[in-house]
DNA sequence: GTCTATAAGGTGATAGAC
DNA sequence: GTCTATCACCTTATAGAC
């Protein structure tokens, strides 16, 4: 109880920074722009977090937490396999869509920054175990046709993330700009994707 | 013939924009490492290209070029519609794979600056007519399930480009930063997943 | 804890000699 | 065409009052 806007205000610059951050990258972030945004003084940064680069840290951190765990948690129930993946492609397209530009400011620090970085998932372990063994079992048991676990993985994610970080492409390009129609096409992938994943490894 | 190495020079500055830009993005890059990597002064960048922004502008649109007309030149050849998607998905992962940054880059900066970049677009007019077109001729003729073409056509994009733009992830995640396992998926693609698609919607 | 003022260093851009 | 030297501005970070 000693400080009294402690923890608001050093919530308050986090949650800016992310704005910040996610939007122009740590290059094109600006301190100033982070403590209007958080409507304090651009010292008071320099306070609570040392350094930009500090600041940028954690904000990494957080933001990769906040859209990578979600695979351990449906990926590990012990549900049937086509409920699961129509399960998890539902709610992941949703996580997704509901952060648009989370996943190309990961890929372009991680891009940009090799190795620096690396430690942010070294303590999140995703553990795909339980979902690489229900895949080998439908194999082996036939259900499904012979694929490698890990390429199956990497579709599934491959088909909920891309079509929403390649929005500046296809709404121009396909939708000639129409919001509403790129919408519609988000909200059918919802259901279609996990039937067109499904339709492609069933026997 | 008046300026001797004019024409050298020039693609020397243009190249080395282009590695710095791609690594760094607009915000990160340097003018003085541009000129570091091109091996001249600073000054000369500003001669040929007469600010950072107007630079930034010329390399953008060519390396938008560089991997969006391939869509066209493949989709809009005659070929059966399972080998068009088989051909165009063993080209497209080779040409992204050889790439690899490029796309990451290309949506950052479209991230970035909403608008600013819509130009680039404009004068491409990708053409899915043809494919399109086969494709509804297929759901017609009842050789592949129903399926609207959009949909279609952004899940093949996807499953080509996004295992590559994810690298930073999927090799430590999946592959325990075995640089060769990722590599061999990466191969598998080429065949495999244009497989995966046509098994989804053959009927 | 929060502010104002300012230091210290970097960056894009230009002037002018060769 | 190409270089060196330099300007003007911007940005991070800190000092010090309240």
């Amino acid at each position: 109880m000693v400080e009294k806007k402690n923890s608001s205000t050093e919530q308050k610059i986090l949650e800016a920074a992310m704005l910040e951050f996610i939007e122009k990258g740590m290059a094109g972030a600006r301190m100033q722009e982070i403590a209007n945004r958080a409507g304090i003084n651009k010292a008071l940064l320099h306070y609570y977090y040392r350094s930009k680069d500090k600041l940028f840290g954690v904000v990494f951190r957080q933001v990769f937490h906040a859209i990578a765990p979600k695979f351990s948690t449906i990926f590990q129930s012990e549900e049937d396999l086509f409920d699961k993946i129509r399960h998890f492609v539902s709610e992941y397209i949703s996580l997704i869509h509901s952060t648009p530009h989370i996943p190309v400011f990961v890929l372009h620090e991680l891009s940009s920054n090799p190795g620096r970085l690396s430690e942010s998932f070294m303590d999140i372990s995703i553990n795909f175990d339980r979902l690489k063994q229900q895949i080998d079992e439908a194999v082996e048991g036939g259900r499904i046709k012979p694929i490698v676990p890990e390429d199956l993985i990497i579709n599934i994610i491959s088909l909920c993330i891309f079509p929403i970080i390649a929005r500046p492409i296809i709404m121009p390009v396909l939708y000639e700009d129409n919001p509403d129609q790129y919408n519609q096409m988000i909200e059918r992938r919802k259901t279609q994707a996990a039937e067109f994943i499904i339709n492609a490894i069933k026997s």
